[in-house]
DNA sequence: AGTGTTGGTTTAATAATGCAACCAATCTTG
DNA sequence: CAAGATTGGTTGCATTATTAAACCAACACT
């Protein structure tokens, strides 16, 4: 594997993301994770993808430490795949993925899901804030190096 | 190009939004545009891209709507590419990646860059709340199904 | 007018992906 | 508890995508 470029060692925190979760499928993985299915065989049926591309891309993203492989709940010998900790910490990604196609990518007649808050069964926002709460925009921000402290 | 399923007719928002920039370059050209980067030759040099792939996917995402291919502002001949608003709108997505990477995939007293708020210099934040301003996470959603209107 | 730069295209080699066949271990049913 | 079905893969081959390098036309600069 010496052709695609590994930004694992770039300082930009968006390309080292994108290294880990950035290829085509590693996503829809995990949304299929957060909407609750473990199984192998879940994700193959749901997501239609080649076998041997979802065994090698469990194992990327087990190895990420995105999902974990634990006993499934039933008890039997078989194996789950579940979101860990660090996993459920890409929410944010993928409701900001969400609403972006919610917004451009549907025709306004056309149905589609939507993401809401289960007590109010209100939708969810998301937005982007300053530290005094104002609402912030590309145009408003910049990006700084933070140096090691030594 | 028959072998990669599309996703454009699938239901689900966060799907179609990866059909438009869920190969491995399109976001980190985006990312690049947000830097301010405009011109071929920026990308392809940031990016160390192969010039055919990156002619071809900014061809694609011009034909999305997230790039335009505009004449440059000192008015030769020469165009550049310019995100649109719709592509402008996925700056929630980069700040999402972004913060995944600064909290997982920086050893402690590695240096990286972080995103601030021009004005105050401060940390930019992104949360995820119900309409009365609750915080919530994964397990306080459901995803609901909107039929279309007729 | 000559030279370098920009923004590509083309070609050939290599890597990633898809597909179908196969297989061992588990699970279910009689 | 044996027989068949299901699960969770692996293997090999065909197809597609990506790369690297060479090439090229249009512009810009002097």
């Amino acid at each position: 594997m010496v052709a695609r470029k590994s930004l694992k060692g770039d300082y930009c925190p968006s390309a080292r993301s994108l290294d880990v979760i950035g290829d085509w499928w590693s996503l829809l993985i995990v949304r299929d994770a957060f909407d609750g299915l473990t199984r192998f065989g879940e994700f193959q049926k749901s997501l239609g993808i080649a076998k041997n591309i979802l065994t090698e891309r469990l194992k990327t993203l087990v190895a990420s430490g995105i999902l974990e492989l634990v006993p499934t709940s039933e008890g039997g010998a078989r194996m789950e795949y579940r979101l860990t900790a660090m996993g459920k910490d890409l929410f944010p990604v993928m409701v900001a993925l969400r609403q972006f196609g919610e917004r451009h990518l549907f025709e306004p007649a056309e149905d589609h899901s939507l993401l809401v808050d289960r007590a109010s069964g209100q939708p969810v926002h998301l937005d982007i804030r300053a530290q005094d709460g104002r609402l912030i925009g590309p145009d408003e921000t910049v990006i700084v190096r933070i140096p090691e402290e030594t």
